[in-house]
RNA sequence: UGGCCCGUAGCUCAACGGUGAGAGCGUCUGCCUUAUAUGCAGCGGGUUACCGGUUCGAGUCCGGUCGGGUCAACCA
């Protein structure tokens, strides 16, 4: 233990944080703090993984940030908090990282490299940047677990989300089925929706579109159209901007409650006479006006007004079930009931015709509306964005020019010209359209029917809508909205993803398709590895017999060939698993459940978390699987509190992008500004879900306000105590033996810690750190100390020194407390300052100690208040003082208060002494309505009136506006007040109204509120001495600072005679004496050496000496 | 296109539905300080995006418009 406080000259955040982490490291800090709360109450508290091959941003400091804090507040609040790290590890990123290191793509896997060696090169390159990111969760002071972290590509890892895939598929929530994807024919790979959502996916391009001509049938639902059209051909309209998939059309999607026309007309290209059908408010496309009705006699090749006539009209129900014929066949489908009108919900009239091809092979409300109306699937594209082979002369040819064929034709301008001929092209026209495109092949996609791999978390939707609602969301809106909604209207989860590094799925299935066999462990693998090695014979898993499988991974288990229960051999189904399911199981993977630790798990210890949080994009990612696989597996919330932050943007409002160049490097930041300064700004300047603008003007501000008053406010009571030798070492001084200022700081200080606490525990943290920003800067600092100061470096050590002293330390020691959450470092530095002079607490980091507990019996809400009282009236004085030009070194003879509410004057007269130090006048005049002289106002409190008064509020406020002097004085005398309001009595209470003293004739005065203060501003003789007395001792003063003095030099003072100031030399000579430590002050006529100063703008010689 | 969020001073943010909408930053002018920190007082700066409604009373609640953000979808 140390006998001084350290002092030190100047504030070095980013060096304290060097130094303090190398402490943390040498004495295992962190360990530590999770062993003291051994056996307490568990926090638990889930780490979603980084993926380690990407270099870490400034959002990323915030959201960790969160985490931090709440782990560390709930660690101090008595929980053990264990934080498990881990790592991301599967996943397209890392593929891509891969290929582009060994300038390789896809199709180069099985060829050039083998599927071993590159997944061999994924699980190096994956933790590419972990040094990257260990340093930052060093330097940012983010306390987790880096040393057993859980890693999602270890066979331990997989062999728990194998168990969980099993279970899923035991209860019947695992299945095989077609889905329509977003696909890359260049690629020969389907494509997940987040990369179909990179930037610049979406490009501009100019397609050629067809309005096709699909000719109805004649049958009793679609009489009513031939009747209409004189029993002629009737045509239904439907644009398309992918004319390729005309030869798989099976059906026309109208909405039931779309308005429909029948229009005769001709046909452009041929000149024939045609009936169309259409949607009505379209016709303006594909009419012009002055056509309508016109002569269709007259009408003749190259007239470029068309005539047209609107033959019937007619609700897009009633053309439900018409067949039309095949607009191109060259093949049907084999199954379904094709070629018909049929319903959706999803058609609109914005553009097109209304009517919508339906081609459901090639588009996802296509399927579903197929699959619906069973019109059944034709996919006459292969995987190669080919024609297959029975689509005419179609056949063989790229859909889009996939190869890069510089002779390619566009198969579309075919197909649109081959319509044209045959009088079923209604227009043709080039449409420019936004289209996805693949990000890696700048190829367009097709969205194609794929073999798929689903949960079917349809299944389970109601209950995890009703379990959601347990779930705290922070904030709420992210919950039930974002959330919510996405629950209301998910679909399964499709779990397919062709790929190469990541979880295979566990599934092997016989040729046929008709038994296939979901495994659920290693063990459980190996037995069945061995069983078809004795059923086939041969060389099945041959070389997996001896050890078993080591690798969980491609190209391993698709070597392994298990037997059906009736002999058969099966192989495993080629995909692997969206990496979303690896880090939403993590809450049992990380354990390895439930082949180890499945206590953990099953009591609760480490499921469900109390808390997580991450940026709001997890909402249908971690979030959502996270949930998925707590409520399918176990029935239970994955997590109690989730916090979602929001984004971090530019100082302009700009989302951080590579591309843009705005993005904020945190490692620069943090050794600029200090992590704590950097952790401090990006939590109290807006709530985490808001987005931050992000500034770096905002963390040097945080420094200086916050952490450089803190720090200061240290120095000083260190300096001072170091002088004193205080050192806690005395007995606590009860409060009640404290004064005023001391019960009053501690009072607040017990306020403060109530109520960060109650922000803390409502994940609240912004609010927590503003209303520390508050007390230490306006409450301890420029109130408390500066009020002080006097108090520590005047007069003996003994009682109220000592209290002051200590009720100082008491401050600094729990606000120290109160940040620690928030900004690690320099709190622990400052705790140990403090600590290692007076031993008070046996902790050896301020991260091991208990949060302080508010003491509700220091609570003084009357203290409290008469406290901000003075602090109003001091500041209205300032306010006239300015106004008149007195500065506040010159003393005045007193201020006037007129008192509305002896309860008031009671107050101010307790906080007197303060108010007249502090505004440098002699005594506070109390002006009670007796004197009479008061102008007053009386208001009506609307909230207390407004409840019981209601709709008669307006008249009430009118008579009360219209009280006179006596009026207020009845009420103030009475305590209440009978009126009359729209005929009906009404008594109101003192309480009800507000009342305002708002001037005193002849005075200057400024209002605050209710509170009014007047100033005597006549400066006597008397007055002008002492004003000048204080001028020179604050001249004096700073030139013993100039000359460094130390604070308790002695010195001897000449001072050269000035006629205006000899007499307040002369009559506060023992007051400057004693205010400067001087022993002599004298005068002298001349002084040739010295200082020049300046009093009133009077210039003259000061001499000062140390006394040696 | 849809869901959700947001729109308050030049900027960053406040304001249990209660009536002259406040701070900080920045500009300028003074002031306090035996604390190299911070502050205090003053000058400016606002039709609380717009329109309508509910209410005795709306920045706050409801509906609509416009603008921004975000997530999702992508359309024939």
């Amino acid at each position: 233990m140390s006998s001084k406080y350290q002092e030190y000259s100047q504030l070095n955040l980013p060096q304290i944080e060097k130094d303090i982490l190398q402490h943390w490291e040498q004495y295992q800090t962190f360990e530590k703090s999770v062993e003291v709360r051994e056996g307490a109450t568990p926090f638990v508290f889930y780490e979603g993984p980084p993926s380690a091959n990407g270099l870490p941003g400034i959002h990323h400091v915030i959201s960790r940030t969160l985490k931090d804090l709440v782990c560390r507040y709930k660690t101090m609040r008595g929980f053990q908090v264990k934080r498990k790290g881990g790592w991301d590890t599967h996943g397209l990123p890392v593929e891509l990282g891969v290929e582009k290191m060994l300038g390789i793509t896809k199709k180069d896997i099985g060829t050039k490299i083998s599927i071993a060696e590159y997944n061999d090169t994924c699980r190096k390159e994956v933790l590419k940047y972990k040094d990257k990111w260990d340093d930052l969760t060093r330097k940012m002071g983010y306390w987790v677990d880096l040393k057993d972290p859980y890693i999602t590509f270890e066979n331990k890892y997989i062999e728990t989300l194998w168990w969980a895939l099993q279970t899923l598929y035991k209860k019947g929530l695992l299945y095989k089925s077609v889905s329509i994807q977003p696909y890359s024919p260049a690629a020969g790979t389907g494509l997940s929706s987040a990369e179909l959502n990179q930037p610049g996916t979406y490009k501009n391009v100019k397609d050629t579109t067809i309005v096709a001509m699909f000719k109805a049938l004649p049958a009793d639902n679609s009489q009513f159209l031939f009747d209409a059209a004189g029993n002629s051909e009737v045509f239904f309209l439907a644009w398309t901007t992918t004319p390729w998939t005309l030869p798989s059309n099976l059906g026309l999607t109208v909405g039931a409650n779309i308005e429909y026309v029948l229009v005769s007309t001709f046909n452009q290209y041929t000149h024939l006479p045609v009936n169309v059908v259409m949607a009505k408010v379209l016709l303006g496309k594909y009419f012009k006006p002055e056509g309508e009705n016109a002569d269709f006699d007259a009408y003749k090749e190259g007239d470029k007004v068309i005539p047209w006539k609107v033959l019937s009209s007619f609700k897009g129900s009633q053309l439900e079930n018409i067949r039309y014929e095949q607009l191109l066949p060259f093949a049907q489908p084999e199954e379904g009931d094709p070629f018909r009108v049929i319903l959706g919900d999803f058609v609109t009239t914005e553009d097109g015709t209304g009517i919508v091809h339906t081609a459901p092979a090639f588009g996802a409300d296509d399927n579903r509306v197929g699959k619906k109306n069973n019109i059944g699937i034709l996919t006459l594209v292969d995987r190669e964005g080919k024609f297959t082979d029975n689509v005419g002369e179609f056949s063989g040819r790229f859909v889009k020019n996939y190869k890069d064929d510089p002779e390619y034709k566009d198969v579309d301008v075919d197909i649109a010209v081959k319509l044209k001929k045959e009088n079923r092209a209604f227009k043709v026209e080039k449409y420019e359209h936004t289209y996805p495109h693949c990000w890696r092949t700048d190829k367009p996609v097709l969205y194609y029917p794929l073999d798929a791999w689903f949960i079917k978390t349809t299944a389970m939707k109601d209950r995890m809508v009703e379990l959601n609602k347990t779930i705290n969301w922070k904030p709420a809106f992210t919950g039930t909205g974002r959330f919510g909604n996405w629950l209301e209207n998910m679909v399964d989860w499709n779990l397919s993803r062709s790929r190469y590094w990541g979880t295979p799925l566990p599934i092997w299935r016989t040729e046929d398709g008709s038994e296939e066999k979901c495994i659920g462990g290693i063990d459980e693998l190996n037995a069945e590895i061995r069983k078809a090695s004795e059923v086939l014979g041969g060389d099945v898993n041959k070389s997996y017999l001896h050890e078993g499988i080591l690798d969980l991974h491609k190209p391993y288990v698709d070597e392994i060939i298990l037997v059906s229960d009736s002999g058969k051999p099966m192989h495993r189904e080629p995909d692997l698993v969206d990496v979303w399911f690896d880090s939403g199981a993590m809450p049992y993977a990380q354990w390895h459940y439930p082949f180890e630790n499945k206590a953990l798990i099953e009591t609760g210890e480490s499921f469900p978390a109390d808390f997580i949080a991450e940026g709001v994009d997890q909402t249908r990612g971690w979030f959502y699987t996270l949930h998925v696989l707590g409520v399918m597996l176990f029935d239970k919330v994955a997590y109690k509190t989730v916090v979602s932050n929001g984004l971090v943007l530019d100082s302009n409002g700009n989302k951080m992008s590579k591309r843009l160049g705005n993005v904020v490097n945190p490692f620069e930041t943090i050794e600029q500004y200090g992590a704590d300064a950097t952790r401090w700004y990006l939590i109290t300047n807006a709530s985490p879900w808001d987005s931050l603008k992000f500034d770096v003007k905002g963390i040097g501000e945080a420094q200086r306000k916050l952490f450089g008053t803190l720090y200061n406010t240290y120095n000083f009571f260190a300096m001072y105590s170091n002088l004193d030798n205080f050192t806690f070492k005395e007995a606590y001084i009860p409060l009640e033996e404290r004064p005023e200022i001391d019960r009053w700081i501690i009072s607040v200080l017990n306020t403060l810690v109530k109520d960060v606490t109650a922000s803390f525990d409502d994940y609240e943290p912004t609010q927590a750190g503003r209303a520390i920003e508050r007390f230490v800067d306006e409450q301890l600092s420029n109130w408390y100390v500066r009020l002080c100061r006097r108090r520590f470096w005047k007069g003996e050590y003994e009682h109220d020194k000592i209290s002051a002293y200590q009720t100082l330390y008491e401050c600094l020691e729990k606000i120290t407390q109160l940040m620690a959450p928030v900004s690690p470092f320099f709190t622990d530095w400052l705790f140990n300052n403090l600590n290692s002079v007076s031993g008070r607490n046996k902790a050896a980091s301020i991260h091991h100690t208990d949060f302080p507990v508010a003491d509700e019996k220091a609570i003084d809400a009357d203290l409290e208040e008469r406290m901000q009282l003075a602090q109003d009236i001091s500041s209205l004085v300032l306010s006239l003082r300015k106004k008149v030009n007195i500065k506040v070194r010159q003393p005045l003879q007193k201020i006037l208060i007129p008192i509305t509410n002896v309860r008031i004057q009671a107050q101010i007269e307790k906080v007197a002494d303060l108010i007249k130090s502090e505004v440098n006048v002699k005594g506070i005049d109390y002006l009670t309505e007796t004197e009479g002289f008061i102008k007053k106002k009386i208001k009506p409190n609307f909230k207390s009136l407004g409840g019981k008064m209601g709709a008669k509020m307006k008249s009430v406020a009118a008579v009360i506006g219209g009280f006179t002097e006596a009026d207020i004085a009845t009420i103030e005398r009475d305590g209440h007040f009978n009126l009359v309001v729209e005929g009906e009595q009404v008594q109101i209470q003192l309480s009800d109204v507000e009342i305002i003293s708002e001037d005193i004739p002849g005075w200057t005065v400024a209002n605050k509120g209710a509170l009014t203060v007047a100033l005597d501003i006549t400066i006597t003789p008397q007055l002008q001495d002492e004003g000048n007395a204080r001028e020179l001792v604050n001249r004096i003063q700073k030139i013993r600072k100039d000359s460094d003095f130390a604070l308790t030099d002695r010195i001897n003072v000449t001072v050269e005679s000035v006629n205006a100031l000899k007499s307040a030399i002369v009559n506060y000579n023992d007051y400057i004496c004693t205010e400067i430590l001087a022993d002599s002050l004298e005068l002298v006529e001349r002084l040739h050496d010295g200082t020049e100063i300046e009093v009133n703008d009077l210039k003259f010689n000061v001499l000062v000496n140390k006394k040696s």
